[in-house]
RNA sequence: CGCGGGGUGGAGCAGCGGCAGCUCGUGUGGCUCAUAACCACAAGGUCGCAGGUUCGAGUCCUGCCCCCGCAACCA
């Protein structure tokens, strides 16, 4: 990348080699909408892939809905719907909160898909018949009225230690760490039946046999953020081999040849197989959308392809440990090195958004939705707090109060006006019109200020790619300051009235420097942005969206995809070419100012009507 | 001594050995093209507490306090 010097700023960018790049998204659990949580963890993952377009990369983001595990199997008993037609539901609604908020996904689809069944059979026997993966004996809870098998948290009863009530896994009165085949009088707390304990025979995932590679992969990878370094290290020196069978019909069933033995009721466990789904995805991505079934392997058997996983700090360690710990298994096998299936090298997570004293999830009441916002804000606003004032190094409350400062005073005091205060100027003294100049005209400041956004490209970009998003995000904002500074110094208004060529000049000047912002801003803010270089009078897409798509029609069985081919290799200064007409934004601004005090009646009225509507796709309580 | 993250002006954060910074808010002034937006200047901090290392410490070490997450059947 070249300094910025005090010559033409119309100098050529090197032409960024293209990568293959791979954006892996923790697959959100299909048990409901997404909370502003899910949103602020998984975001980062699109500002990467758009940004890794943009540069010219090929990128490859595939996650899906992960619809398997006991938490569904419940949800969907309560709304009197069978599993499948339930799952089909929060799907439908979580890929209408990813479409929202514009996560530009090439591949979003669900744990139930075939592919991914295939490929969890395929992965899981491949594993057994290599020894990684063993039968052993496990105590399973099961609910003796309706034979419910049944997960610690589900198992209350009276505390060994201090006699209160307390559930399954620890007790809150004195803390204990319970094991619930202590408790006394345990009940389900689903249906208050009692609980009794069987051994049954499970497969168990050998973890031990894989932590010295993992631990040597762990050290060896310098990518990942030393938090999650240091304490997925601490906790492989002490893996042990892990259940990864559960006594449940919804599921994905063992493959033919390895049923157990008097069994026909076990599935694969979820978390054995909905990491599996980053890799199920993309083939299915590319036997569906490609020339080249095999093209998925460009991105994961590719020395060249780095990728990057984007999640919440509490699914760290099944992305440092059990997943890599599984692809290190499954390496072994191969004779053929370059068939490798490709370790996570970036770990993008996220800490926790909270909401007063309480997390924000969705097993606790106070929980805010994605879509809530999406409908009083928008979508650019609400991205731009979530990547502003999210939590990215550390836990963050939500506010209604913050999420109006940053909108109104950063996004669009800076931005917004910006965009706002060019248009108005162009067409009252311009004729509507990007003027058209010959760039030898240009003056020293003018050039000091097209430098100015020339090197923001290189500093946006470098924050992205070291994963810090705000301060990526600040940097944008700082470069639009400066072109508010240079109209302030400028006086284009006053200038018009004496010096039409003149306020001309200037006007170029801050035109040029508003197209190249809106690609700046492109990987955080698509929607604006493309509103915004429309307006500019161009008709190509820089900010593509995904859409819905029906996978096999009549199947009910939905995906997110899209074409972002347009969006590519735009990360670089280019001049803005003159005499084109603008378009007015529609209401004048691209952003809408919030206040605060509706916004919160708006969600008051959303979260009411919510709880009075259909609570068939609700989130379990 | 289970593991880890965090505690920096009113708010949100950066800095991680060399004169305490940024954004917002606040005050004053300027500007009036612009969504009471924009521009300039200013006030505001003994960098959780206590020791230590060092010529020099938010920055390294030790102890303590507070907040948060994880602790593997919460996926």
């Amino acid at each position: 990348m070249e300094t910025p010097t005090d010559s033409a700023p119309d100098v050529e960018l090197q032409p960024h080699e293209s990568q293959n790049v791979a954006v892996l998204v923790a697959w959100p659990y299909g048990n409901g909408p997404r909370h502003l949580g899910h949103g602020a963890s998984l975001l980062p993952a699109d500002v990467i892939a758009r940004y890794h377009r943009s540069k010219g990369d090929n990128v490859l983001m595939v996650s899906g809905t992960d619809e398997h595990g006991t938490p569904n199997v419940i949800a969907a008993e309560k709304a009197g719907l069978p599993v499948r037609d339930y799952v089909t539901g929060t799907n439908e609604i979580i890929r209408n909160d990813f479409t929202g908020l514009g996560m530009s996904f090439d591949w979003f689809t669900r744990t139930t898909s075939k592919t991914h069944e295939r490929t969890a059979q395929g992965i899981f026997s491949q594993l057994v018949d290599a020894d990684y993966i063993a039968k052993g004996e496990m105590l399973g809870a099961f609910d003796e009225d309706t034979e419910q098998s049944l997960p610690d948290r589900y198992v209350e009863g009276e505390c060994p230690y201090c006699h209160s009530c307390a559930r399954g896994d620890q007790c809150e009165s004195c803390n204990s760490l319970l094991d619930p085949a202590d408790l006394i009088n345990p009940v389900s707390k689903l249906t208050g039946n009692a609980v009794s304990f069987r051994q049954t025979e499970h497969y168990f995932l050998l973890l031990d046999k894989v932590a010295p590679d993992v631990i040597e992969w762990l050290k060896s990878n310098d990518k990942l953020r030393s938090n999650a370094k240091a304490s997925s290290i601490a906790m492989a020196e002490q893996l042990r081999p892990r259940a990864i069978t559960r006594d449940m019909s919804w599921g994905i069933p063992l493959p033919e040849g390895y049923e157990l033995e008097g069994e026909n009721h076990k599935v694969l466990y979820v978390w054995f197989e909905a990491v599996i789904g980053y890799l199920s995805a993309s083939i299915e991505w590319a036997k569906n959308t490609q020339d080249d079934p095999n093209a998925w392997k460009q991105w994961w058997s590719n020395p060249n392809a780095p990728n990057y996983y984007a999640m919440g700090k509490d699914n760290v360690p099944f992305h440092t440990i059990i997943w890599p710990g599984m692809l290190l298994a499954l390496n072994k096998l191969k004779e053929d090195r370059e068939d490798y299936l490709r370790l996570p090298d970036v770990i993008a997570s996220t800490e926790y958004l909270t909401f007063g004293d309480d997390k924000l999830s969705s097993s606790r009441g106070n929980v805010i939705y994605v879509s809530d916002l999406l409908r009083i804000v928008g979508p650019d606003a609400l991205r731009y707090y979530f990547i502003a004032a999210g939590p990215e190094t550390k836990d963050t409350t939500f506010s209604f109060h913050e999420l109006t400062k940053r909108t109104n005073d950063e996004l669009i005091a800076k931005w917004g006006n910006l965009v706002s205060r060019t248009f108005s100027l162009l067409n009252k003294n311009h004729d509507g019109k990007v003027p058209e100049i010959s760039l030898h005209e240009l003056h020293d400041a003018d050039r000091e200020l097209l430098n100015s956004i020339h090197s923001a490209f290189a500093t946006v970009g470098e924050n992205i790619e070291r994963n810090k998003f705000s301060q990526a995000l600040k940097s944008a904002i700082e470069a639009a300051s400066a072109v508010n500074k240079y109209i302030y110094d400028n006086e284009p208004w006053k200038v018009a009235k004496t010096d039409l060529k003149e306020a001309s000049r200037i006007m170029y000047v801050v035109a040029n420097a508003i197209d190249n912002l809106s690609v700046i801003f492109s990987p955080f803010l698509p929607h604006s942005s493309q509103r915004i270089h429309q307006a500019l009078g161009y008709d190509d897409v820089i900010a593509s969206q995904p859409v819905s798509y029906e996978l096999d029609p009549g199947t009910n069985f939905s995906v997110l995809k899209g074409d972002y081919s347009s969006n590519k290799h735009l990360w670089h200064y280019r001049h803005t070419r003159g005499g084109q007409k603008i378009h007015m934004i529609e209401g004048g601004h691209i952003f809408k100012k919030i206040d605060e005090e509706e916004l919160q009646r708006d969600f008051q009225a959303i979260s009411q009507a919510r709880q009075l509507g259909n609570t068939a796709l609700q989130p379990d309580k």
